[in-house]
DNA sequence: CATAAATTTGACTCTTGAGTCAAATTTATT
DNA sequence: AATAAATTTGACTCAAGAGTCAAATTTATG
């Protein structure tokens, strides 16, 4: 143990971080202020920087829309990848909804419901992205009426109820607040179960 | 039976009309396509008007917006003016719900969640105005919690969520798709309703 | 510590959409 | 039909914020 130790100034290592950076601090200015209302300069000023430095990062601010997307899709695909064994279809949705809710206050990482403001290139991409996610739980919800954990009825609108609660959190939620994430998920997961539960 | 059939032609009747259909019309269009991406033309397009003949009815953009809010609160109001008689707190609840998203899905008023674009006047007003709402929804939770018909846990919460399912409605609701807005109604209440029951 | 690449900046330009206004047109009433 | 008020419009101005770029500054490495 001698070098190595401090990480050999990966170039690209460093670019890719601080360009994340980038999409995290504009992620959370979306969030609360709006697509529209948070200026890139505003931004550029969080992160101690000038908008201009942030061009070096990014090549518009749409792109950087359709990055904070991605990100919070890609989290929710991680998720989303958990293997379960010998649990209920509503035992598995429970534990995945636990899980958004705890990536949601704890990462930094927000949905975003502002579609409306991406390209013609990109909108489709994050629709088709969050579409499959959509599938993914609803089929895990018929899987459940299958086997008996969760009652009958539609199952786009059951999941439509409690993911539009998800989307809700990202606008009230507060890291400062009172209410802890933990606690949130673990109320939240509970009315969802008992909702949709046999 | 003779005049007085044809109203008088009320001056401000008239006037107050429009004005009213400018507001939906606006309404919508910042509903499905977000505050900043919906333009004061694309808006007067939709009416057969001109920009310039909205700001006619409208003195400017944020305006309109603080008129949508109030006219989804005023609609929010009326319907929490329902009086019941014997019915446990969770029945009312229920019945209040199926009001709200029979209103969301029915009248063309959206619970618009752009309150960020709002100026530093009407921003706070229609924060209170929701915060009113809020608050008689989570009183009416506690009344249940000591009625026993809904079961304990933070009452905000419990609010929360079924809140954001409401909010979240807006966002995907389309009143030409095959979901019929009564039948998810019945199908929101009801989940609303056992997510929270004893 | 010299230097070449990486990063940051100040000072621009350009576009879009809000908002204005004098003039034109429509409408209810006599 | 005449007319005065109400309504609508075309053709503007203006501001804000996205995006650019040559030059200045910082940084890792020999």
């Amino acid at each position: 143990m001698e070098a190595a130790l401090k990480e050999p100034f990966n170039r690209e290592k460093q670019f890719a971080s601080k360009r994340q950076a980038v999409i995290l601090a504009a992620g959370q200015a979306f969030r609360r202020r709006g697509y529209h209302n948070a200026s890139m300069t505003e931004i550029a000023k969080t992160l101690g920087l000038t908008k201009a430095a942030l061009y070096y990062y990014v090549s518009n601010k749409e792109e950087v829309l359709y990055e904070c997307h991605l990100m919070a899709y890609d989290a929710m695909d991680e998720i989303l990848k958990t293997k379960f064994e010998d649990v209920s279809a509503l035992d598995k949705l429970e534990a995945l909804y636990i899980d958004f809710v705890n990536m949601l206050t704890a990462s930094g990482v927000s949905i975003l419901t502002d579609v409306n403001s991406l390209g013609a290139e990109s909108k489709p991409d994050v629709l088709a992205r969050r579409a499959k996610i959509e599938r993914k739980i609803i089929r895990l919800v018929k899987e459940g009426q299958k086997d008996g954990s969760i009652r009958a009825g539609d199952a786009r609108l059951h999941v439509f109820f409690f993911m539009g609660a998800l989307n809700w959190l990202n606008a009230w939620y507060d890291a400062s607040g009172r209410l802890k994430g933990q606690d949130i998920a673990a109320h939240f997961a509970l009315q969802m179960r008992t909702g949709i539960a046999s």
